[in-house]
DNA sequence: ACTTGACATGCAACCGGTTGCATGGAAATC
DNA sequence: GATTTCCATGCAACCGGTTGCATGTCAAGT
């Protein structure tokens, strides 16, 4: 088979940018003239047609998948079985427009390719499931414009909103949630339910264990502006630091990223620290890229100590880390949105989940000790 | 503030699944009796109230919004001032209802953890965006059963679907695209629209490769089962071997997953091969450190090899890989997608992407030659 | 001046369910 | 046997938009 330009018809339009991708090649044939001989789709069956079939009213028919008790079993029986033969599904759309409700909750995310936000969204997703809620998934790339949009978007169509680590302000978060039932994760916001990862306890034992080790000076990269568990995590360093009377240097990072972490690394070594606490995992791993990158011999020379526990031991050597309960997270949020929904009541609950330092293999003693 | 047992009224009911988590504490108050007290929301603005406002009809209204250049450019603009002041946003619901179409699409995919997701994901949203689409992501967790239960859930509110590396059937598949229309990513099914990765040209490179560094044995350790990947690539691997005389042993495992990787690493040492293909990076970076832990040193007595190339050099040593452009494959996707909602017809396309093999550090010479 | 069109707007049906209230028949009560 | 009660079911309005068709107005055409 020999690459060939896109030029099936009817998908033309998006050649544009699809040539711009990749060596590719196209086979196959439109069905352009007999539309309906590829894949021939059902169309819905309504409660009329049920109705109709079962020899009910509409109501009944309704009544029969929402409140089968108002029935006799009998008509239930005759009902359900004519929209068996018929292949009849409730219109979803339908549904939510009478009674308002979808059955769909939102959760943002900063960014989907932090493994911190994977199992999050997994548990989120399966704590919804089992309310037979459907979980609508949005990524904002670290952008507080594209959050913004998205949580407009998602208001008409989900009945409540996670927001994961947000970046936005105060003000935005406060006019969305008079929209729409909102929880928040790691943003602590009065007045709104949010989640917490209290890193407090985990960083102050990082910086401890540090101490121990005979280090005197070290570094925080630090993550976004905008996140309040970066500030979190800062203040709690910084108190750690001044009690010990270490030094510290604070580095900034444009986003919680593996190439930030490995960029960052210059700015780290001009400090003179012995020893690196980052803002998250994957900003630790581009770090310890960064000093392979120089040979600098991890943790012989240099010590590292990440935060969210999410990589474990899949970076080389394995990643001290302050763990916490990422998992625990998502499911909680999604608990307390529900709860929201069902009790129509919104309380000021305030939820923080403890940390703890794991240490692995980053981290020794401190060079010339 | 002490931890104290959660009591937060109106959210009690969570409280069995979230006291078994981590230690936690609680704040805050409830607005039980106050229920307006705290963040009082705004109902919905109607149609009907921005006619009256306007003194219009609900049709003018509607029409302002759709169709503007039906109305005389003063009776708009009197109409959209209205709203503006009233804080009219159309319900999506409704429209939904009336119109047929809600502008969503579905994305499923099997592991949202697996970095090979994330950027595909990440490029699908954005491909959606541009057309104003907005995206639910589904993740089945490698389960078919819960993948045909989101499909099944997803196929009310959304216009179309995009499964990712599905796990189902043939048979389920085309049942469900006769529902809604469907795209499928690295699954090849005549009739419904793909975009394929295509792994044999990259494959056949990592045989060579491997072949030329003097490896005699080696072994595939293989992916999930109902995947068209693993398929393709175990066929790739085979036609190579065989070709130039290797021996090549498929080893099993239960999912792509670091921890299969890991725990496949005993299968592979017992059949003396020098080198391994793996399945997916993920699988290749629990051989990584499956290896790591017998003290076996990559690439000076093992070489390795991983498909996808999504985690680069964030490995130790950095990963030779077959690698793809998973972001363009859901952009494609997407666009072949909003096509066929576009134009409402189906084309048999079968869009295959091109592969080739990035080598780094975790191939060498075969140890003894 | 009268017809013809074009154009702006309103009317009302419709999308596919849900739900308060009315109705009718059977069972229970006196 | 007449009256009350209860329960199963139907009727019709409603959710909030969209859209085909009818209507009315005003300017152009003859």
């Amino acid at each position: 088979m020999q690459p060939v330009a896109c030029q099936v018809e009817g998908w033309q339009n998006a050649g544009a940018k699809i040539v711009e991708t990749a060596a590719f090649m196209v086979s196959g044939t439109t069905n352009g003239e007999f539309p309906e001989t590829m894949i021939k789709r059902t169309k819905g069956v309504t409660i009329s047609q049920v109705a109709d079939a079962a020899g009910v009213a509409r109501s009944s028919v309704s009544r029969a998948f929402t409140r089968p008790d108002m029935l006799s079993p009998e008509t239930v029986d005759r009902i359900l079985r004519a929209a068996e033969t018929l292949g009849y599904v409730p219109n979803h759309t339908a549904r939510a427009l009478s009674t308002g409700r979808h059955g769909n909750i939102g959760l943002i995310v900063p960014d989907i390719a932090n493994p911190f936000f994977p199992p999050l969204i997994q548990a989120a997703q399966t704590e919804a499931d089992r309310s037979d809620f459907c979980v609508f998934l949005g990524n904002t790339a670290e952008s507080p414009k594209q959050e913004d949009k998205l949580v407009g978007r998602f208001a008409g169509q989900v009945e409540g909103l996670v927001l994961a680590s947000s970046r936005l302000s105060d003000e935005r978060i406060r006019a969305h949630a008079r929209q729409l039932p909102l929880v928040l994760i790691n943003r602590d916001i009065e007045g709104i339910p949010r989640v917490l990862i209290d890193s407090s306890a985990g960083v102050r034992q990082a910086v401890e264990h540090l101490a121990n080790l005979g280090h005197r000076r070290i570094a925080y990269v630090s993550g976004p502006a905008a996140s309040w568990s970066n500030k979190q995590r800062r203040s709690a360093i910084r108190a750690g630091t001044t009690a010990r009377g270490m030094e510290l240097s604070i580095i900034p990072t444009p986003a919680p990223t593996y190439q930030a972490g490995r960029e960052a690394v210059a700015s780290v070594l001009q400090t003179g620290a012995s020893a690196v606490v980052a803002f998250d995992d994957l900003t630790a791993q581009g770090i310890l890229t960064g000093l392979a990158e120089r040979n600098i011999v991890v943790p012989r020379d240099f010590s590292i100590i990440g935060c969210d526990d999410v990589l474990g031991a899949m970076t080389f050597p394995a990643l001290t880390s302050v763990s916490n309960h990422s998992a625990d997270v998502g499911r909680i949020a999604i608990s307390m949105l529900l709860d929201i929904l069902r009790s129509r009541s919104v309380a000021d609950v305030r939820y923080a989940l403890d940390t703890k330092l794991v240490i692995r293999d980053t981290t020794a003693q401190a060079p010339g000790r």
